[in-house]
DNA sequence: AGCACGCCGACT
DNA sequence: GTCGGCGTGCTC
């Protein structure tokens, strides 16, 4: 008897292992690792998906075998190459397999639980039942009910008024779009036309082109190309009179861009040395590592679009990651333009559907390069010749739930099965990467040069400790607004940073000192003025601006700190003719919110481009001849040991935006730590000497890249119990250590309190224990079942964020 | 997550 | 004596 080790999607992942399956003779062909199949679980044999993850003659397990029930793919949607992948990362991150495997693929092919109930005796006319009925007779029952509601529920069914069904959807694959054609002769139409009510104008003007063209056919848009006054309801009517006919058709959600074919440009001496090197590691198929530093504009991606061109003419295909952030239309047309119909895009923006088809094209071969964010690190690529990172200091590239995995080491790792080499490519490489690079482990290839003599931009440091201020409003100094009023009437464009990281507006009233605080968390609220409401950062909560202090009952309750829709007033006072365009999580969460904007500002619509963290990459506009960061010093005071390392990146990036083109750039930035190091080195573009010092004060401190760092963090509604089990994870952790190691904490988590529970926490700091991995493996194991329940654990490798 | 088994309290 | 509370543990 055939059996299937199936890996299955259980909610509540407490377990971590296969569960064998028979595998019915008729399936016996497709039942093959890497399918997703359908298989009953537990006793009430609710079918749920699982992943065929083995298979084999006989099973272990003593007990009767259940038979695979269905199995949902012809081939199997994870290779060999992905099943290995998943079943690292799991290790690797400290994580189920399951949900390894879930991420790797794209949600359109996840499993939708849902239940439903139907009625088989009518409800009585104030059961609360009366609310989930989405049909005459059944309805939905939502994932999350109130417990009495189910507990109704199931009462109903015992009685048997009611029955439940368990149903798994799966989501929509195969988009379809309607077609509409003529189907009539020529001299019918005109017969109708003559008919038509005069005032009729829409159906005279359809009839109209269809006497000229009787067999016209296309989709609503087609059709409203030709009758751009057309409704698409005109259509539909003209269906049910039988003028047209309609069918449903296949489309690709994403289809392809019309474009043009660019070429190669010339590359500079040190972009040729970089080349070269790349190919010469394509070529020989070489698992190597190269760190391509270059400063900001010295052209690393055209490097990257040769050394994916070279891999194309070696039949090879390739994967391009960049953040989510850069991910512009610029930046995707750029490689469209160069590898036409080979490209597949995968971003946050697309739906479901959108990514679905996007991930089968690259599955089926149909696309050969892939550029996209974090998860595209996942794409079903083949025989891959190049694997490339850009930006790669960037901190969204590790994801922060399970599995928390960081992109670059996924990349590292497929590079290894294929023998190719990795790119990894900044202005500002993170510590870890360029330590590695030191030793030897990675490459270096540097730029220094901007192509086409394009001059660094000039960066000012302005100390704002004695530097005169524009009267009353005390965020600018003088220098600054001169240096924007220029640009304003040379008709350049500027772009203003505010550094908001760790920083946020807070309501406190004045009379008592009485700060509004999160009910569930322990953070205080921020004041949103566009939607006339205090949000918490952590938790959904959300509540009105209060008229008076709620401690105090004074009036005088006013926002501190600073935030963008502020300094967007102030700059508006001060240049009443400037065009402004604000950016920041507000105005960017509506879908394309962030494209839209950076749109505008490319067209030249807007004069001052005013936002947080997001507008320091990506953007490469000719106009924008200023830059200026408002506040450079709020990222360095936070208690996070990569403080300093995030604000010389944010202040280099930024400060890289400014004179892209013929125009110089000038650079202010505003601090009142004018001589901080990492602000001064960033002012002078200093990559090399900031990496010296920092390394310095890292290898002090203890701290990455010289010693490894794992996370625990342990949270429970009850904060006493939050803190004995840290402690008694502690105490069973610290013999299994060498004395090399070093335990910080236990330690109440910096915002302790998030959403009622309470977070406590230990850092490792380590630089070579081989048992402490395992001992991970068995806690994790361990605080899932008996007496841990109400307990999270989490447990974070090499982790970006120690709050 | 479901569902059953199992060991304690208030009832026909 | 029994019915049912939901704590505990298993699901191929």
């Amino acid at each position: 008897m055939a059996v299937a080790q199936v890996i299955i999607d259980i909610p509540a992942q407490q377990t971590n292992r296969p569960f064998d399956y028979e595998i019915p003779e008729e399936l016996s062909d497709i039942a093959v690792p890497g399918v997703r199949v359908l298989v009953p679980f537990g006793r009430s044999g609710h079918l749920r998906q699982g992943f065929i993850w083995r298979t084999q003659d006989k099973s272990e397990f003593a007990g009767r075998l259940k038979p695979i029930a269905q199995i949902l793919d012809l081939d199997p949607v994870l290779n060999a190459e992905m099943l290995g992948l998943a079943s690292w990362l799991a290790e690797d991150t400290f994580s189920f397999l399951i949900s390894c495997l879930q991420t790797m693929l794209p949600s359109a092919l996840r499993a939708n639980y849902q239940r439903r109930f139907y009625l088989t005796a009518p409800l009585a006319e104030n059961d609360p039942v009366n609310q989930l009925l989405d049909h005459e007779a059944s309805g939905l029952i939502p994932d999350k009910i109130d417990s009495a509601l189910l507990a109704h529920l199931k009462r109903l069914e015992q009685s048997q008024q009611l029955r439940i069904e368990y149903q798994i959807k799966q989501k929509t694959k195969i988009k379809q779009e309607k077609q509409y054609s003529g189907c009539l002769q020529m001299t019918e139409y005109q017969d109708l036309f003559n008919q038509a009510r005069a005032n009729a104008v829409q159906q005279r003007q359809l009839l109209q082109l269809l006497v000229a063209e009787p067999s016209f056919a296309g989709n609503v848009k087609t059709w409203q190309a030709q009758l751009p006054e057309l409704k698409s309801s005109t259509l539909t009517q003209a269906v049910q009179k039988g003028w047209l006919k309609e069918a449903l058709v296949e489309v690709y959600r994403q289809p392809e861009v019309e474009s043009v074919t660019t070429t190669k440009q010339q590359l500079t001496d040190e972009q040729q040395a970089a080349y070269e090197a790349i190919i010469a590691a394509i070529s020989d198929a070489q698992n190597q590592t190269f760190l391509l530093e270059g400063v900001t504009g010295s052209g690393k991606t055209e490097v990257y679009l040769d050394a994916i061109a070279y891999a194309r003419q070696q039949g090879k295909t390739a994967l391009m990651l960049v953040p989510e952030i850069s991910l512009t239309p610029q930046m995707v047309e750029r490689v469209q333009s160069r590898f036409p119909h080979e490209v597949a895009v995968l971003h946050s923006g697309l739906s479901i559907g959108e990514r679905y088809d996007e991930w089968r094209r690259i599955e089926r071969g149909e696309a050969q390069v892939v550029v996209g964010a974090r998860s595209a690190a996942f794409a079903p690529l083949k025989n891959i010749g190049v694997l490339i990172m850009d930006e790669e200091h960037e901190g969204s590239y590790k994801q922060d739930d399970m599995p928390r995995y960081h992109a670059r080491d996924v990349i590292l790792k497929r590079a290894e099965t294929y023998h190719c080499p990795v790119i990894l490519g900044s202005a500002t490489p993170s510590l870890e990467s360029r330590a590695r690079a030191q030793k030897g482990r990675y490459q270096l290839l540097k730029l220094t040069k901007r192509p086409n003599q394009i001059q660094m931009p000039t960066v000012n440091v302005v100390d704002m400790r004695q530097a005169e201020k524009v009267a009353g409003k005390s965020d600018f100094s003088l220098q600054l607004i001169t240096e924007v009023k220029k640009r304003l009437e040379r008709h350049e464009q500027s772009v203003l940073l505010l550094n908001r990281r760790g920083y946020a507006n807070f309501i406190m009233c004045r009379d008592c000192g009485h700060v509004i605080k999160c009910p569930n968390c322990d953070i205080s609220l921020t004041l949103h003025r566009d939607i006339q409401a205090l949000k918490c950062h952590y938790c959904d909560h959300q509540e009105p601006i209060p008229a008076t202090c709620p401690a105090c009952h004074s009036s005088k309750i006013r926002d501190y700190g600073v935030g963008t829709q502020k300094i967007e007033q102030q700059l508006q006072e001060l240049f009443p003719e400037a065009r402004l365009l604000r950016m920041d999580v507000d105005t960017t969460s509506r879908k394309g919110g962030h494209q839209r904007i950076i749109r505008q500002f490319g067209r030249h619509e807007a004069d001052i481009l005013l936002g947080t963290q997001m507008i320091a990459k990506g953007l490469d506009f000719p106009e924008v001849t200023l830059v200026g960061v408002i506040n450079a010093d709020t990222s360095l005071s936070l208690p996070d040991f990569r403080a300093s390392e995030r604000t010389f990146q944010l202040l280099t990036q930024v400060s890289g935006r400014a004179g892209r083109a013929a125009k110089s750039g000038q650079v202010f930035i505003q601090t009142y730590n004018p001589d901080n190091y990492a602000i001064q080195l960033a002012a002078k573009q200093d990559y090399e000497t900031f990496y010296q010092t920092e390394m310095r004060l890292r290898h002090q401190g203890g701290y990455p890249p010289y010693f490894y760092t794992v996370l625990i963090s342990v949270n429970h509604a009850q904060e006493d119990q939050a803190v004995k089990k840290v402690y008694q994870i502690q105490r069973w952790l610290q013999p299994k250590l060498s004395p090399q190691a070093i335990v910080l904490g236990p330690t109440p988590r910096m915002i302790t309190r998030v959403n009622n529970q309470y977070y406590y926490q230990l850092i490792i700091k380590y630089k070579n224990e081989p048992r402490l991995l395992i001992a991970l493996q068995t806690l994790i194991m361990n605080m899932q079942g008996k007496n841990n329940r109400g307990f999270q654990l989490r447990i974070d490798r090499e982790p970006l964020q120690f709050m």
